[in-house]
DNA sequence: AAGTCTACTGAACAATTGTTCAATACGAAC
DNA sequence: GTTCGTATTGAACAATTGTTCAGTAGACTT
């Protein structure tokens, strides 16, 4: 019932790219008195789902969350686990740091063994300092290419997830694009 | 200097989730005027960045869109080839249909040769038919796991990505609880 | 030097915003 | 049958909204 409300205020985010105002919403919930909905948005932002600062509101994470239902198995069959848990908002989450964060498409095998294929999309976040172990686009001879990222002792040095390929040791410096946060492999 | 305004904004929203209103701009941008945010805003809903209707305004896909910089060399690199193209809004470009679309954790090795890892998380469509080659959500003895789809000649069968399991047949009913539309692997 | 832009200022406008108050309808609980 | 709590109405409130208009400062061009 309330519970309507709100997908019909999901939708209205999705067509409007916003939230309703308060008289908007009295026309989609069907009530008279813009009274009644603040008090449905008052028992939103008490359960978490919208939020306010100063006389406006906005969604939260939770307003945008996709339903996780749980684990499953790629291996052996293991119980059936159909759960909620948090959930998971797809802007925030791979944006961390927005006007730094750049996709790229991968080509080519190096990081076979981290599971990035070709044709693969990686996420890029230009502001993000480079930690021993990240994968990051590095410009190794003028050229941009994905490699791991090593720093051991303060030796720097690059390798592929692929023994095919040798490991890199920069002359002098090391220019980093960005430290790769997410990997997207698309079917459809 | 206007696409760092951009940014403000993009950080605004990022941070508060919705669009600041043109008194929060006057201090965002350091100008005196609500005039002269009437004008910057004009210009980016000309630009297709922001839409209006009515009184208000919201995001457009553009707004959201991610920058896809070109094609980054996972093995040799190649040439350096950094050019705009469309760029990539998410909530549109991971959700095809909503409410039938939900997220899993992946656990198991049996689809590391298809790239997907103990830890990743699968977007599965509920709504989606599944196709030869597809990989799917499947239900194999009251267990949900991940497989490829097969569809030959009629006969429809599940495989995994690893040869260490066998391939299944199902003796009756096969039930898929949707397809595979994308994988994301998260570092950060 | 005069003219033409663009980018802003500052003030005024009606419209709409979220909020608040008192009052009412309708169950369920006792 | 009365009480109690929830859900709604309708009216009034100041504050803030996006918009508009006239005017100005500075950077170009011609």
């Amino acid at each position: 019932m309330e519970d309507q409300k709100l997908t019909i205020v999901k939708q209205f985010y999705a067509r409007k790219r916003r939230l309703p105002t308060y008289t908007e919403m009295l026309v989609l919930f069907h009530v008279a008195s813009r009274n009644a909905i603040h008090w449905i948005v008052t028992k939103w932002i008490e359960a978490g789902i919208l939020q306010k600062d100063g006389r406006n509101i906005a969604p939260t994470d939770v307003f945008f969350a996709l339903p996780v239902l749980g684990t499953i198995q790629a291996g052996m069959p293991v119980m059936e686990e159909y759960y909620d848990t948090e959930g998971i908002s797809l802007d925030t989450y791979f944006v961390k740091n927005p006007g730094y964060t750049y996709v790229l498409r991968v080509s080519g095998d190096s990081m076979i063994n981290a599971g990035i294929h070709e044709g693969d999309l990686v996420v890029v976040d230009k502001k993000q300092e480079a930690q021993h172990g990240d994968v990051v686009a590095a410009l190794i001879d003028h050229e941009w290419t994905l490699k791991y990222f090593n720093n051991q002792n303060g030796t720097v040095y690059l390798t592929a997830a692929n023994d095919r390929y040798p490991a890199f040791y920069p002359k002098q410096n090391l220019s980093i694009g960005g430290v790769v946060t997410k990997v997207i492999k698309e079917y459809y």
